[in-house]
Order: C-alpha cells, then structure tokens, then sequence
DNA sequence: GTTCTAGAAC
DNA sequence: GTTCTAGAAC
C-alpha cells in the first residue's frame, strides 16, 4: 500500500451512494487508521442515493460530538428505516457494545474491520498536522499505541452478523464493491470474512492457554490466510485451537493464569506464572481399589487402605495421597476417614477428596500430578467406573503410553505408565502420571473371581496397595531426581515394572534399548534412511555440486551450512564431549543452554540423530522423536518454573533454522536478554516464523511434513509487542520499559 | 548464529 | 551529533 495516499475511509465510502441492503447497519471497527478516519457517520436511505453522515468528532457543529449523539443520531436513522453506517474507533467490545445493541433483533450488524499495519498507522498519525479529533503530531502514535493495547477484535458472539476484514486497500475495494452492488433486498452471507476468526489467529504462546476469549487477535497481513472459510470450520477450529493451545504450557502456569483471570488483572501487568507455588507437594490420587465392581468386601478394604497408607506415607517424604471417590455417600471414604483419624494419620498427607478423579484440579483445586486408574488385566479402556473415565479423559495418547509399558496386568500389581503431553489430562490437570493398578474380584461376572476367598483377596490387595504406593514412589523419586539437574535416565528402577507386569521386552534395561531403537536415531543408520544418503554424495543436478555433510538436502530444498551453523551439529553427535554445555541427555535428545539466550531462560533440545538438520526434513517417522523433545522441553520448563514462578514459556522451532540440527526451542517469554539485538531476533521467536511444538506435532501427525512459514517476509515484519501487539520502530523501543503493555503510556 | 561497520535515520 | 539497521564476513 502506498504510504504517500493514505487509505480514506471518509472518500471511500462517500462513493458509495447506495448501500441499500434494507436496514443494514454497519459497524466500521477502525484501529489501523484510527486518526486518518476519525469517526464519521452515514446515513443511507433505503432505496435513496442521498447520504446523510455525521461525523462523531464533528456532529456538534463543528465541535467534538459524543458518542451519545451519535447513538441518537443513529437510532433515529434506524427508526426512520434507513442503513446506518458507523465509522468510529469502535476498539473493543464494551465500546462497541451499545451500537451493536441498536440493532435489536431485527437489524442485520455488521463489522467491517480495517487492520491495517499500526507502523503505517502511526507513521500516518504522525505526519499529519490538524485533525479534528484534536490529535496531532508525535502524540498520534502514542495514542494509537495505547488504543492498539486496548483493541479487540470484533467477534460474531458480539453480535455482528457478518464481520469482513480488510487488510489492505485492495481488500477495502473488495468490501466497497460487495456493498456497492447491492440492492434494496439484497442480503450478504454472515461469518467471518477475509481473515479467520479471530479466536482461531491467536497464535502467541502467552495468550493460548490463558483461554481469554476477549484476546485481541491482531495479525499482519502477510500472517493472514486470506480464504473464507465457512463458519462451521471456524468454530471447530476455534475449539480446537483453544484445546490445542492450552497443551502449550505447562500446567501450573495454566492454573495460574486461571487464577488470574479470576482476579481480573491485566495480563500485561502480571505474568501469568506469577502465582505458581513451587512448594506443591507430589499427589496421588487413588480411587478404592476393588470395592466398587469387583465387589470387595468395604471394611476389609478400608482396613487395608489405612494400614498400607500408613506404612507407606513416612517413606513418600512429602508427598501426599488422596483417596478419591466419585459421591458423597461413599461408604468407603467414611469408613476410610474414620480409620485414618483413629491412627492419628496426618490429614495433610493423607486425606479422602470427593470428585471426578479426571478433574481434580479443574473441578475441585486439588493438585494431583499422579493418578491412580483401577484397571482391567488387559489394560484396555471401557468397561465402565474409572478405568473407562480416566481413558476417555486422557485420550488415546494414553493408551499409546500404556501399551508402551505393559501389555497386560496381573492382579495385586501396579503399572506407571507417563502421560504424554498431549494428553487433555495433562495439560488441563497437570497429571504426568497414570499408574494402573489391577486389584482383587470377588465379582463372579469378571476374570480371575476369587470367590469370597478373603485370605487370598486381602493379600492380593495389599500387594496392590503396595505396588501402587511403589510406583507412585518412583515416579516421585525420578522426578525429584530430575529436578536436581541429573543426567540419569528416567526410568523406574527396573523392580519396579518387573513382577507380575508383561511389558513388551521386561525387564526394564530391555524396555530402555526398546525405547532407545524406537525412535531410532542410530547414527550409523541415519534417521532419513539411506536415500539421502546417496544423494548426499551425488552431485546436485541443479548445481552440479556435490553435498557433503556441510552442504547438504534440507528437506526439499538445499540448504548448505556454514561452518558456524555446525556447532548443535557437532554437539549432537558427540554430546559425552560436552559436558560442559550439555545439562542432560536422554532418550537420543541434548539439553542445553542457548549460547545467546534470547530471554531470561532459553533452553534448546536438541536431537541426537543424523540426518535431521531442520523441520522440514521432519517426517512421520519422527513423530516419536518430536514427542520425546517436546517432553523433554516441557520438563525443563517445569523444572525452571520451580526456580521462577513469574516466567512462561513457549516451546517450537524455527521455520529455517540458522543452525543445523533439529532443535526444539525452549524459551521464557519474557525476551529480556541483551543477546535479542535485533528484529530478526524478536521475529524468529514471535511470528509465525516460530512453529510451536504441538502445532508441529500437530502438522506431522495429519499432514506428514510441518508446515513451514516463509523466512523473508516474516523475519522483516513489523515490530510488535508479542502481548498487547503495539507496533514498535525499533529494537530499543520495543525493549524499553516505556510505551509497553506492563507500562502503558499515559501522556496525551 | 555473532561481530563489524557503513550509512541511513533521527 | 547519536542511534539503529542491515549486509558482509566468519
């Protein structure tokens, strides 16, 4: 667009001389070229070429007029049948609100939204020398900075009928020519237009899992898919990305960010993770074991429950175990109850809790990161109780993770198997652990019925008890051994899954080689198979020149790395002679610090396997690997939310990474790192240059390849604030404490 | 990826 | 004058 002939609303539509579509009362949401557009008013006589307008800053004579004339004005219009069309600065949904509202229920409101780039935006404000909104000069831009922090997208939940939106002038020509050519009955479609709903745009790591509805979608217009899809699509993907988005953090700044939202503070001035507590201790949840279908005797039960939890609790440090059932006239839980208050058994460490075992935190604030799922042998889902609930609720991700574990359970054992990340149950309760644990039956209806034989029933349960407690243990074990920064592997001791479970290859060291061939990443082997491998040593017929390992097929295109771009490359492949970078390897994958962080925590996993230099050569066979470095990023990003409740952190790849070798990037949103100097710095992390991870996961699983954003374009994108979107001209002034959204300004 | 630096922008 | 960007070299 042309910088020098700015866009005019007020000639635009003043062409349009008849907009006849009976009663349609449009609403211009103006933010990009707030001030070149001041609020004006037009009315259009139904099956008339005259125009009556009325500007907001001029109704009054020629003096500023208020939005209650204006509301007048255009209620009377309305009144008298004629279109309305508002052209005001309608920035968010409460200022909009009371237009909408004029169109009752039997005017069609629609939006048409002109969002354009705020850099033009202010450089426009800026030169222009007298408005009438009494704004001028270098104050334009401030004003339309903090107007930009307030802005929300119009939405159809608002009211609007239809909402079109115009990124640039020839979009604007689209929408006069829709408009122009309609007639006195003629009617427009309703949905969104020329962009996706905005809920389905948000694509800041921040704001995803916030859940915020009212979060201003701003997106530039090379970041805009400019097809119009149907509504329905729109919605499944509105659904579905606001699913998706929460699995991008972990969930204790999820939670937190609820809490904050509860409170009704302002996102920009707290970061979210602020009200983490890092002192939550480890949880297991467990429904009774084999009182509910298999029919086991309660007070005999409830005898073992507090024996085994006593015994256990002084050995779990302190970790607390929750005993779960669904109602409140649970028998099991008050026979419970009373025995553990009888043996003086802390009520801090061991408690009952009535709730949906699947929501404990959603539903009921309990903070659980284990739960345990009364099992079939055939650790199948259904059935019907908890272990069908718990299935549903974690998704098929679950059963994957189990079958990885075990294939089947005999009674009194337990099983742990990890919850993968992109379980609901995962993201949304913060469970990352699903033990299962198969008790005695005395129901004669299912397998392995022990027939009123209580001698033997009360042993196998006990041994459930135990085993589960056992697990739980573990898990705590190798989580707290995590956290501390150790490079062991994190499996469970191999005791700990051999006796009475049958794993695919028990014992443990075997599931580990299991594990470790899974995602293969043998170097001798090369991960892309032998194909590349041919081709690396013939020429390229495009260039005629042979690839080497430092000139070699990215994907499908050639991508040669320079000698600097090789440093992950040579750190992957030899990771036991980094110690000093490396803070852990595991499962064929590097953690290590950023050598420039971006931000206050910048981690990068980094896999082990040859072949895989950038996303575009990740294929469906990677899926696994891409998993397990998701995984890895999001414990560490766990673990450094321990050291620092205050940081979030989004996890993803660069489209076209400048180093070689597949590395996931994990980095804290603060960007407060004298190594982000420049706008290819901030672009990479906060366009759609950077590919979250779950998107990626997302992209491979459906599509077998990532989709990849072009370089160019948005590495040189404008500036923006990565919370509230205000457009920056420079590094400096993007970092600066002043104008931000922790700050707004408030000259003018 | 970074560093250096010419020259544009302020 | 200083600040900042962007391109080349590494």
């Amino acid at each position: 667009m042309n910088e020098d002939e700015p866009l005019l609303v007020n000639e635009l539509f003043s062409n349009v001389l008849v907009i006849a579509a009976a009663l349609v009362f449009l609403i211009s949401y103006l933010f990009a070229v707030i001030r070149e557009v001041y609020g004006s008013f037009f009315f259009y006589p139904v099956n008339q070429t005259v125009v009556e307008f009325a500007l907001q800053d001029t109704i009054g004579n020629g003096k500023s007029g208020t939005k209650g004339q204006c509301l007048k004005a255009a209620a009377s219009a309305l009144k008298d049948g004629k279109s309305v069309f508002i052209d005001r600065c309608n920035l968010d949904r409460e200022q909009r609100a009371e237009f909408v509202k004029l169109g009752g229920t039997n005017i069609d409101v629609h939006s048409i939204v002109l969002d354009l780039p705020a850099k033009l935006c202010i450089s426009r404000s800026v030169k222009r020398t007298e408005h009438e909104g009494s704004l001028q000069g270098g104050k334009a831009a401030a004003v339309v900075n903090r107007m930009l922090q307030k802005k929300e997208l119009p939405k159809v939940s608002e009211g609007f009928a239809r909402i079109t939106f115009c990124q640039n002038e020839s979009d604007v020509q689209t929408c006069l020519n829709i408009y122009s050519a309609l007639g006195p009955l003629d009617t427009l479609p309703n949905g969104y237009f020329g962009q996706k709903n905005p809920d389905a745009k948000i694509q800041l790591g921040i704001m995803k899992f916030l859940k915020k509805a009212e979060v201003p979608a701003t997106n530039s217009p090379s970041d805009v898919n400019s097809s119009q899809p149907s509504l329905s699509s729109q919605i499944a993907e509105e659904n579905y990305s606001s699913y998706r988005h929460s699995e991008n953090v972990t969930p204790s700044t999820q939670s937190a960010a609820k809490e904050e939202l509860k409170e009704g503070e302002d996102l920009a001035v707290h970061s979210a993770g602020s009200h983490v507590s890092s002192n939550d201790a480890p949880t297991l949840a467990f429904p009774s074991i084999s009182t509910s279908d298999f029919q086991f005797n309660h007070e005999k039960a409830s005898d073992i429950i507090v024996d085994k939890v006593q015994e256990f609790l002084n050995k779990l440090g302190n970790a607390r175990l929750v005993l779960v059932d669904l109602s409140h006239g649970s028998k099991i839980l008050s026979l419970v109850k009373e025995k553990a208050a009888q043996k003086h058994i802390n009520s801090k460490k061991f408690f009952t809790h009535v709730g949906d075992i699947t929501r404990l935190y959603s539903e009921g604030g309990l903070r659980c990161n284990v739960i345990a799922n009364a099992a079939n042998w055939r650790l199948k889902p259904g059935g019907g109780g908890v272990n069908a609930a718990i299935f549903k609720a974690a998704g098929p991700a679950l059963e994957v993770a189990t079958k990885e574990q075990a294939q089947m359970l005999h009674p009194g054992n337990a099983v742990a198997v990890p919850l993968p990340s992109t379980s609901p149950l995962f993201s949304r309760e913060g469970i990352t652990h699903v033990i299962h644990v198969l008790g005695p039956n005395m129901n004669p209806q299912r397998p392995n019925c022990l027939h009123n034989d209580y001698i033997t029933g009360c042993e196998v349960l006990r041994n459930a008890y135990t085993s589960l407690f056992q697990e739980f243990a573990s898990v705590v074990k190798n989580q707290a051994k995590f956290s501390e920064g150790s490079d062991e592997n994190l499996l469970p001791n191999s005791s700990d899954y051999t006796k009475g479970v049958e794993t695919k290859h028990s014992p443990n060291s075997d599931q580990k080689s299991k594990r470790e061939d899974e995602h293969n990443c043998d170097r001798s082997k090369k991960c892309k198979g032998s194909q590349d491998e041919v081709e690396a040593n013939i020429p390229d017929s495009r260039t005629g020149k042979k690839h080497t390992n430092d000139d070699k097929i990215c994907g499908s295109m050639t991508k040669s790395w320079g000698s600097w771009a090789q440093g992950l490359y040579r750190i992957a492949m030899n990771p036991e002679r980094h110690k000093d970078v490396v803070l852990e390897t595991s499962d064929n994958v590097a953690v290590l610090n950023d050598l420039y962080p971006k931000a206050k925590r910048h981690l990068l996993v980094l896999t082990c396997c040859e072949g895989l230099d950038c996303l575009a050569d990740v294929r469906k066979e990677h899926l696994h690997l891409l998993r397990t470095m998701h995984d890895m990023g999001m414990l560490w990003a766990q673990k450094l939310l321990q050291e620092d409740g205050s940081l979030i952190f989004r996890l993803g790849y660069h489209s076209v990474p400048s180093m070689r070798q597949l590395h996931l990037h994990v980095i804290s949103q603060d960007f407060d790192s004298k190594h982000l100097k420049n706008k290819k710095h901030w672009n990479s992390f906060n366009t759609a240059f950077f590919r979250d991870s779950v998107d990626v996961i997302e992209d491979v699983s459906s599509h077998g390849k990532a989709t990849l954003r072009d370089e160019e374009s948005l590495l040189s994108m404008e500036l923006r604030c990565h919370r509230c979107r205000s457009a920056h001209p420079n590094i400096p002034r993007l970092k600066s404490p002043l104008p931000t959204c922790r700050a707004p300004s408030t000259s003018v």
